[in-house]
DNA sequence: CGACGAATTGATCAAATTCAAGCGACGTGG
DNA sequence: CCACGTCGCTTGAATTTGATCAATTCGTCG
């Protein structure tokens, strides 16, 4: 098998649980098959794509590791979210036409290309898709939710034990550890994301280790109590 | 005509061309009138949908004013949005079923009522309510950028005036004015939603206030200086 | 091995919160 | 129609949290 037949199908996809929906039939499946254009690789500290870039593509991550941000006229800008594999991203690009947010790739990562225009043809055809696409964008939304949550009403220790309580959920949904994990990203992004200054997530880092809750050695990040960590999420303020 | 007769019509609403697509065939106009099911109204104070409800449509308001927010294990909660005349609430129910969130009305308020199942159908048949739906989607995650993006990154200034800017222009593309508004929360949910204390919010107004960039008078606010509001938004951060 | 980017840590500072008091508007009931 | 009570808003003073500025240290990669 050279690599010019490798046959890009969702079908025998290992990740097709986390992006596509299920329970399809069979020729169900097989249609689902031509969503997926191309794929297309993205070496770290590239942009997937970038504000303003026209839109014509979902992307599902195969491998690797993104953030998405918006930026401010003045130059600040706001980690949006970080996606991991299985997940999609480009759905901010619909309204408009043009994306209207970067998203760069932490590490070597590849995606699926999924032409929007197919999408929708398709998902007028199999219902099951359609459905899929609206949970998709509904699960973004309630996502975003929780960061809104987050951002608005939480204290620094607050924000970085949820991050890393959602970090590791999702990361354990894909068959990594509990328990243990390695950052993709500076202390500056994660920063940028929970609305916090690199030095004041490093110190959060520092208190953390210091409480045995967790045990941190620059990216690498191992959870001793994570029940502490969702003590300091749910407590109500007071600690 | 009495009440009875009369006919709940997308087609003759004045407020169509903010909640349904543009650009539609007659025939295809026709069809969309089956979309809404019901009217209802809402008093102030009651909520149209709460957290762990069942979700089964979607709501486009007719007249009221809503906020939709999110809340804690411990009480704390968060405001998501404000929504007026023409939005589309309720996205946030497509992807467990069941809404996360509560929408309750600032003022006495009606909505139209389309049932999901409808929705779904329909835009399988017509391919640009289809196109329309997901873009009211990709355009609620977009705002959402925008509201992290001012959570994260901005100061109490900076959200005030953001918020201001905001509400005012979605109020001229109503048709109200362009620089007098009146507010339809209280200090405490402006808070909530820009991530301040309520004595925050009102310190912030009175300090645009002093400046001479607004006359507020509890809930009326008039704005006498855009130029001065859209120059904080965008200020590098010192002023 | 050296250099650069990332992370840690300390000291100081500013912004927003908290606590507290008082005012004003509005609605209800006498 | 007015008195009263409640709720929302404003303002002040003290406190707390996280930001800023600055100096090292650590790691990785040419």
């Amino acid at each position: 098998m050279t690599p010019q037949t490798i046959r890009v199908a969702c079908s025998n996809c290992n990740l097709r649980e986390l992006c596509m929906p299920m329970g399809l039939s069979e020729s169900d499946i097989g249609r689902l098959d031509d969503l997926v254009a191309t794929r297309r690789k993205i070496k770290r500290g590239a942009a997937l794509f970038s504000n303003g870039d026209r839109f014509n593509a979902l992307y599902a991550i195969r491998t690797g590791f993104f953030k998405t941000c918006v930026a401010t006229a003045d130059g600040r800008d706001q980690v949006t979210g970080f996606q991991m594999a299985g997940e999609i991203i480009g759905l901010d690009g619909i309204v408009a036409d043009r994306h209207s947010c970067d998203a760069v790739a932490l590490e070597d990562a590849e995606v699926c290309v999924m032409p929007y225009d197919r999408i929708e043809e398709l998902s007028r055809e199999v219902p099951a898709l359609q459905s899929h696409v609206h949970k998709i964008m509904s699960r973004e939304i309630v996502r975003e939710h929780g960061v809104m949550l987050l951002l608005g009403s939480m204290r620094a220790e607050e924000r970085l034990a949820a991050f890393l309580l959602n970090l590791v959920q999702r990361l354990h949904a894909r068959g990594f550890s509990q328990s243990e994990l390695v950052l993709r990203m500076t202390r500056e992004e994660i920063g940028s994301y929970l609305g916090l200054k690199l030095e004041t997530v490093s110190r959060t880092f520092s208190k953390f280790a210091e409480e045995g809750i967790v045990e941190v050695k620059q990216r690498h990040v191992r959870i001793l109590d994570t029940e502490a960590l969702r003590a300091i999420v749910n407590a109500p303020a007071c600690a």
